[in-house]
DNA sequence: CGTATATTATTAGGATGCTAAGCAAACCCC
DNA sequence: GGGGTTTGCTTAGCATCCTAATAATATACG
């Protein structure tokens, strides 16, 4: 093969963008999660919920199986990525559903506790259901292997982001 | 080492999770696009636009320096993997701003071209300039060999989910 | 003790995303 | 050529996310 501009180096010239490495894999990571967005929308839709619902209802069901007594609003927006006026909304909606309950913290007038309801549990169970040949159905693009390797270089790439976001936080 | 209850699967057992590579997968792409989302949201907003609406500007650069003479609301649609309402909301903004522009298509009434607006160029213009070390600050976690493994293993993914998403809008 | 600071949750206002529904123009096909 | 279908964009209504500002409680410290 003869020393010819490669397609990436004349878009590079026409357009300014640099398709490195760091372009490339940052701009399939967005694009794949927009395909999963995609995906994974309709799919909780047939629960009743949004993904942003079922991400709390998740994250309480996983608090609860070890043994913690309902999550605060703050401890919901760590875990979740979000910040709290965001989590407060989707809290009220989750309680106007019936799905799961505020109530107060002993020792703290401020804070408020989020606790699964019944319902809230049941959901949860049956979405659990069909949640492993769903979500197989999705990874189903890679082999275990190659799944494995995506989640360790994401994996790595998290500490890294996690570095930065808490030095923007801090300072 | 003897057979012991893994902690994978003492945390299924309790709460039902699988734990799976497609389940870890899956969780640390979440985890990761949020965290990427905290990072770059603000360093947007320092040029005065959102990160949705420098999609769009990058994608309308694009596609001039490939020859191109604007882009329909539909073409973005599918580019950026967005409905056309959202596409038409985002547009507005960015008219309002100064930055693109709505022309009519020659031959076809019910089309609007968006092309970038001079002020519009200049802004991609001044952005590709910081964008480099940006993007590369984000990945830094990761060295070249490890971001083109990132992309490759992003890229045979996706392959799979426009597979699911076409089979999903055509029946 | 009592004030200053920090934490917890909420409200207000703006931007993005979706689905469903509507309108106008273009297309297809008999 | 004309009726039915498809396409392109927009509007309406809801859910999410953000930042900035508020209110109330806790904590720290002089």
């Amino acid at each position: 093969m003869k020393a010819q501009p490669s397609a990436e180096s004349a878009r590079a010239h026409a357009g300014g963008t640099a398709d490195r490495p760091a372009d490339l894999a940052l701009r399939s990571l967005v694009h794949a999660f927009g395909l999963i967005e995609r995906v994974m929308q309709p799919y909780f839709a047939r629960f009743g919920v949004t993904g942003s619902q079922w991400g709390v209802l998740r994250t309480l069901q996983r608090s609860e199986a070890a043994g913690e007594a309902g999550l605060r609003l703050t401890d919901l927006s760590n875990r979740l990525l979000v910040r709290p006026p965001s989590v407060t909304g989707v809290i009220d909606r989750l309680e106007r559903l019936g799905l799961v309950a505020r109530d107060t913290v002993p020792g703290d007038l401020r804070a408020k506790s989020v606790t699964l309801t019944r319902k809230g549990r049941e959901l949860v169970t049956r979405v659990l259901a069909a949640h492993g040949p769903q979500v197989e159905g999705i990874l189903a693009g890679l082999n275990p292997g190659e799944q494995a390797d995506l989640h360790r270089l994401l994996g790595k790439l998290t500490s890294h982001l996690e570095g930065l976001v808490a030095e923007r936080e801090t300072e």
